[in-house]
DNA sequence: CAAATTTATTGAACACCGTTCAAGTATAGG
DNA sequence: CCTATACTTGAACGGTGTTCAATAAATTTG
């Protein structure tokens, strides 16, 4: 059969899931599909078109915009959205990096970031709702890559484990509750 | 004259200011120093232990400790570290890479993030201190890292120019705002 | 001063990388 | 069957970080 745009993609996410990023070359994917690095060419624009790809199957695990009927709650809507996305991206070895890079070089709106922006603003203006939206997201993305290249640095043997996961994971709500206390009591115009 | 750690770093530091971190490879740097690139590794012990001098070159623009006669001033000791941080970090292109790269490779303690950690304390645990810092770094290099990233690909005509740069500030500062409010709410305990 | 030793550099190679492209091979439509 | 489109190969281009024997320069020692 013919590859296909989705074959590669699936390979690319094994291999990501399985070695992490190092591993992904464009030539050890082809290896992997048992056909030529050129062909990969023809479905896929560039390595760069292809991590994009991978951002969004990343991503996509999360669960879409569950406010249902109506019901906005508050700011625990966003700090969910925050968890979910910190799942999704634990769940694939090196899944922040690849997020991040894939974010940085085609910084169109990835779905889940546009509902964290959008469960934010009660009271907030506009910008305050996007600008908060952005820090927080840079916020995840550095907290997240940290916590896994640490973890594969450890499963090298370079580093000693100091903190269990559980720490890690209150960590990082701290700092997303931190974030979003600090967002909710934003006054319209700098503060003091 | 035989060359020295110094030198290589200090032509590093020109490609990075000059041409930013894709220009960056040994091969070129070698060059730029008319010599031959396994002469570079007699000095350093690998490209990524050159970043690290890097990293250390670009913060250590920053003010150290500017606290003078027991003079502990709040919030704004923190927010101004925030600032002095990002000012190192622009000075440099690719600077904010730089650093986040140097820093998840080897995760010592870069002296300006220890003072900024340092600026916190006023009634917080210490570990919501080092909490505090952590998250605020990743939003930090976060931050500086996407308006470089942005930056250079609107010279490159890959992206246009929405926003003024004062605006960019702004923003920044609206963060490290949110956060250090947020931070300054903290209650000795997980918050509800 | 000369010999021995340490320090520093070269030149060449190794094993990779992303990407391109002419030339082929399938696969379908008329 | 034949042509046109869809796909794949094989080979190359121009890079990358890194290693290492041999060699040159500088320094210490006899």
């Amino acid at each position: 059969m013919a590859l296909s745009r989705e074959q590669i993609v699936d390979a690319a996410m094994t291999i990501l899931r399985s070695y992490g990023l190092a591993s992904l070359s464009m030539r050890n994917l082809a290896k992997n599909l048992g056909v030529q690095p050129g062909a990969l060419y023809w479905h896929v624009k560039s390595k760069q078109d292809l991590l994009v790809l991978l951002a969004d199957r990343i991503l996509v695990t999360t669960p879409a915009g569950t406010d249902q009927a109506g019901r906005r709650s508050d700011w625990d809507d966003a700090r969910q959205a925050a968890l979910d996305i910190r799942t999704a991206l634990t769940s694939v070895k090196d899944g922040a990096e690849v997020v991040s890079v894939a974010q940085a070089l085609n910084p169109r709106q990835l779905a889940p970031l546009q509902r964290l922006r959008d469960t934010l603003p009660a009271d907030l203006t506009l910008r305050q709702a996007e600008w908060g939206a952005r820090a927080l997201t840079h916020y995840i993305f550095g907290a997240v890559a940290e916590e896994q290249t640490h973890a594969e640095l450890i499963l090298a043997g370079v580093a000693a484990s100091e903190e269990s996961t559980a720490y890690t994971t209150e960590a990082f709500v701290f700092g997303v509750d931190v974030f979003l206390r600090g967002l909710g009591a934003t006054a319209p115009g700098p503060a003091p």
